[in-house]
DNA sequence: CTTATTTTTTAGGACTATCTAATTTAATTT
DNA sequence: AAATTAAATTAGATAGTCCTAAAAAATAAG
């Protein structure tokens, strides 16, 4: 089954929604998160339920098939291998990458994202430290917190932000807590909810409530 | 300024039906180049002649302007700095390169295609021996004759073919003579135009005058 | 130098994807 | 429960790209 590159970024757009644990995927959800019209969104709702990649009954809301979960899982799949490749190899900076890959995602060659995956040594994790599904759409996403809800002399190792904003992504660059980086909590102060940790057993870093609720760990 | 996909196929389709040598580019031939109907290629063309990239009268023909000469080189050198990542990175053979760089050709990236090109070592040809232009569209070509035309003795580099068929292309890699590989004429037969040559100083073949005239050499 | 043939263009339609404006359905409030 | 508000859908346009069939222009043949 093949999906023009419209569908699979509305496709991609339902998954992500729903997997952010929402109840339901509401018409203006997916409109605002791919800046379109709901009235765009009415009109690929009907045309992803005939193609059977959602469940879809009108004004009542919608469901992912298993087969648009599927194809949802390879766009995201390819995003993330490219999103690798452009960090790794041509050296882009983790806020320079979204757009690029955005476009990359879409070429349909499947043969050219196996030698990708092969040729980045199969990545489990992408820049921002989101999973990589598989060839098959397997996402083995170990279970993760946030840096805030951790305790003292936890250990773990970053994989993930919650918000990706460049801003933010430069700020953590700056400071060395980039995504793959071992730490360890020291301390938490009480009264502002503030965070002490060791990063790459040579760094100490103070970090506020808000900036340490954003980063994910990956407990050891 | 921004062309559809579309729209950077025909441009490069005219470039190379230009650069030809025929005369002048007919509808016709723009049709069957890239597959599509005379009916479409004219709606196209008036397209183009609005967007200056083209000087188009109708039933009288076309010229590309220097501004569509620039454009469909930023095309050809997306297109040729691609196969140069599939082969040499990605491990493709020649003749599985084309399709799947057709599609990344349209890539909109001008950084993507800086650090690409860094990253392949700033390539001069593609895998086919072709001329990779620089950012500012200049192509550095230098001359070429084909094997056919060489005397006894004389010596070159393989760089380009004409005929790029994948039977061709699979023929000339299990003879071992492909883009590169240094050759030095040792005898041409009079009788049926066949020449032996010797190849990178080590193996030497036979070959019609048919597979030697499809031969592009940089003599030295 | 007319007629026939080929080439090219136009006319009109289909399909995708988008929009604004109007309408319909669902949810909320009083 | 009726009225109001919010959300979602449909109607009707537009733009891009392609098609078939018909018409127009250029070229070739008699």
């Amino acid at each position: 089954m093949e999906l023009t590159t419209a569908e699979e970024n509305y496709l991609k757009a339902i998954y992500h929604l729903s997997e952010e644990g929402k109840k339901s995927v509401s018409t203006n959800d997916i409109a605002s998160s791919i800046q379109t019209k709901p009235a765009s969104v009415s009109d690929m709702l009907r045309k992803l339920g005939e193609k059977e990649v959602i469940q879809y009954r009108k004004y009542y809301g919608l469901q992912i098939t298993p087969l648009g979960m599927q194809l949802a899982l390879q766009t995201i799949r390819k995003h993330r291998l490219w999103e690798v490749f452009l960090v790794d190899k041509l050296h882009f900076a983790w806020d320079e990458v979204h757009e690029v890959a955005e476009q990359l995602e879409h070429i349909q060659s499947p043969l050219l994202i196996e030698r990708l995956d092969a040729y980045l040594n199969y990545p489990k994790f992408d820049p921002h430290g989101d999973p990589i599904p598989d060839a098959f759409g397997d996402v083995r996403s170990r279970p993760r917190i946030a840096l805030q809800e951790m305790g003292i002399d936890q250990s773990g190792q970053i994989v993930a932000v919650k918000d990706s904003s460049p801003a933010f992504l430069r700020y953590l660059d700056k400071v060395g807590a980039y995504i793959g980086a071992r730490i360890k909590v020291l301390d938490k102060v009480e009264f502002d909810g503030s965070i002490e940790i060791l990063v790459d057993q040579k760094k100490n870093l103070f970090m506020s409530k808000e900036v340490a609720s954003n980063i994910l760990v990956l407990t050891i």
